[in-house]
DNA sequence: ACGCGGTTGGACTAACCAGTCCATCTGGTG
DNA sequence: CACCAGATGGACTGGTTAGTCCAACCGCGT
């Protein structure tokens, strides 16, 4: 647990304010950086003053990987969302398309809000490490499991390493990512993807 | 430049101070992070006062920036030795055993050096992404090069994109460092660059 | 040898920042 | 209604940090 107080009865309200500054934190984080965030921003962000962070958390270390565990939530809720059902190549494109063009709209900047707190924080605080470690595993299971209904389907031959396919996938996504960022143009991560989703269509059995 | 005095006289001694502070910086921002180091840990670390580091850097963000420039240039001089004569794809995965191996030694750990630079500071000083763009760029220029040198020997087949596999090899391998970093694992990064080696070697004649 | 520009040591400051503390308030429960 | 644990406001502190300043020093060119 992230909490100061795991076992410590919670309202309603409490619950809220807490909720409260978790988001305003992810926000501010994923823009400025984990390091550049102050605890001085967060509560102008929220709303809320400091005995009612410190209420929540013991430290803005504690702070931080309520963050990774909320971001981590919000991410891979979305890929289940966008994932879930898909069962063709077609649709395993559609997904990479969605990826792009939202990155799109901020040209580049900010990155992956995963990747980028990974990046940040891997080093420094190992309980973090280990969440996001734990985060990025599911979501390749998420991509091995679309790439094993392909399998399933004949659509994908049945030899190929579906689980190795998938941390090739969220590679390039990642590796994408960051050089998008340094660019300030997606150009790269879609690049970078499209040769990975290259590389499992021609792994196909229609080649 | 970087320098706070570019068109000034600089005499050996100043150089060599200069060059101490800037190899002691990049040192402790690769392993502790740039926002998570201080002056007062270069100067520490470099054996050198407030007044030398200031003489020559107008500010942390004017250091930052000679880190990238030297990290920069170490990283391409690595990778034109090694990747200067490459002209076979033995050559090309010989290169890849290098870069996990030593990536092994560290379990993973702190990554890519110009790549955590670029995740870091991307977003927060533009200056300093332009640099790690048109570094990341050059980069890219060396591993095309050497795709040309595939495709004039005909092992590559004439009509693929030696630039865009270059850009996705680099992807590929920036997000292998990461998720290893993650994992603290090389193996996600052979994983991801494996994929990125094996998609190219499914493009050459051979097959 | 001499002078001057580059170089160095380190004390000092102003701003900032994480974390503490206590007095006050709120709302659910008996 | 009375109680009280949880929730809140915000002033305060101790330590840290980037950046300044000035006096002293070194060594290159003449």
């Amino acid at each position: 647990m992230t909490d100061s107080h795991s076992g410590r009865r919670l309202t309603a309200r409490g619950a809220k304010t807490r909720a409260r500054i978790v988001a305003a934190a992810a926000e501010l984080m994923y823009v400025k950086g984990v390091a550049a965030t102050t605890i001085d921003d967060v509560l102008a962000a929220s709303g809320s003053s400091k005995s009612q962070l410190y209420h929540h958390f013991d430290s803005k270390e504690a702070l931080v990987r309520a963050v990774v565990d909320h971001v981590g939530q919000n991410t891979l809720d979305r890929e289940r969302e966008s994932l879930g059902h898909v069962s063709t190549l077609r649709g395993l494109r559609r997904w990479r398309d969605a990826l792009v063009q939202s990155n799109a709209l901020r040209h580049g900047a900010y990155g992956c809000a995963l990747g980028t707190l990974a990046s940040e924080v891997s080093d420094h605080d190992d309980l973090a490490r280990r969440a996001l470690s734990q985060l990025f595993s599911e979501w390749q299971g998420l991509l091995a499991d679309v790439l094993r209904r392909l399998q399933d389907d004949g659509v994908l031959k049945p030899d190929v390493s579906v689980d190795q396919l998938a941390t090739g996938l969220i590679g390039a996504l990642q590796g994408g990512y960051m050089l998008a960022q340094a660019e300030r143009d997606v150009a790269p991560m879609a690049t970078s993807v499209d040769m990975a989703l290259a590389h499992i269509e021609s792994l196909s059995t229609s080649r």
